[in-house]
DNA sequence: CATATTTTGTACCTGAAGTTCAAGAAAAGG
DNA sequence: CCTTTTCTTGAACTTCAGGTACAAAATATG
């Protein structure tokens, strides 16, 4: 009973996921949100409860949709190099053709908040942790087909390649070109 | 002719720089500054005409002592590898013994603010080209003195240093422990 | 010492952030 | 169909950011 929403909550998330992502969490104002999600300020508030914890909502959406980004890319046919190095390409394409240069919300966040900010830390970490895991098991496929040499700790690797992956993307928030990111992304491939 | 400043503008940057490293630009207020300065609005706002003029400065200030101290790292005696193992490594602990892990005050900003403030992104990307330079630097050393395949590319592996470190000191700002700061050192070193 | 010039702290202003609230509208139950 | 419940809207409210204006104080120069 009662009356009902008069919009859809996760289609809200979302879009106040795009303004969170363009603006920070600092630089947005509720007023931002009150414009990008199209309802009222009471609504919001009652549905929400506060800014903070929309954002959690927003950031967590994030996280969802990227992993599952990242695991589609890592999971197509074709040597696990290319399919590496075809993800690392396209994620830094993305970022550069992006208008706003974004980056990533999560590395944002964690540029933002540092460990001020318990449940950010956390929702940032798992981030982290799954894109982590991504690349360990393209890794050990990628051993497994003998493509890459066994020798080597997929772990280690899978750090190696979130890291450079979080790195790329602070770049690419000010990089005025590509050719930093290629020569990144052909360094780190081409020792696996 | 007139008074002269009850303060020295230098000192007061520098504290400044410390406020804006651990808060963020956004997250800093006029009155963070007035506290840690130690002067008076007035005094703040006729020295140094707005809180961005003084950020501008202070993140001046942070990219010279930083390069700088990285710059003396890298000419420390001993092998290139060693040297640069060492001179991330040190990075990586300065960064998790920081009880408030500020991480990089460039990095930050590159992520706070992306390329929506065009003083901020100058003097960001002049950090970063300096960085990059240091590390190609010694690479082109480690090279002429064999300890560096001559077949690579300094200015790849610069970029490459350059973005390592980028995506440790966002890591190094959530990180719960050392260990895969670890595993991404030993990973990028061993490989060169 | 006189004066011009600068510094300094305070008081003040404007606008907005972030939230709350009262009053009304729509959906379900008796 | 009336009540109950939940949602909606927009205004109201509080606090503070960010900066300005000012008058008093201090000092270099002639």
């Amino acid at each position: 009973m009662g009356r009902a929403k008069q919009f859809d909550p996760k289609v809200a998330v979302e879009r106040a996921m795009q303004v969170f992502w363009r603006k920070g969490y600092g630089g947005t104002t509720p007023q931002d949100l009150v414009d990008a999600l199209g309802i009222g300020k009471g609504s919001l508030y009652n549905a929400f409860g506060s800014k903070h914890r929309l954002f959690e909502a927003a950031l967590e959406c994030y996280r969802d949709k990227e992993t599952a980004t990242l695991v589609a890319m890592l999971e197509e046919p074709g040597p696990v190099k290319e399919r590496l190095r075809r993800a690392l390409t396209r994620l830094a394409e993305t970022d550069l053709a992006d208008p706003d240069h974004r980056g990533c919300l999560a590395v944002n966040t964690a540029a933002e908040f540092g460990r001020s900010d318990e449940s950010a830390v956390r929702l940032v970490r798992r981030m982290f942790d799954r894109t982590e895991d991504a690349f360990r098991a393209a890794i050990e496929e990628g051993q497994r087909a003998g493509e890459i040499r066994p020798d080597r700790d997929p772990r280690a690797i899978g750090s190696l390649l979130l890291n450079t992956v979080v790195g790329l993307r602070v770049l690419a928030r000010v990089a005025d070109g590509p050719e930093r990111l290629s020569l990144v992304i052909d360094g780190v491939i081409d020792t696996l």
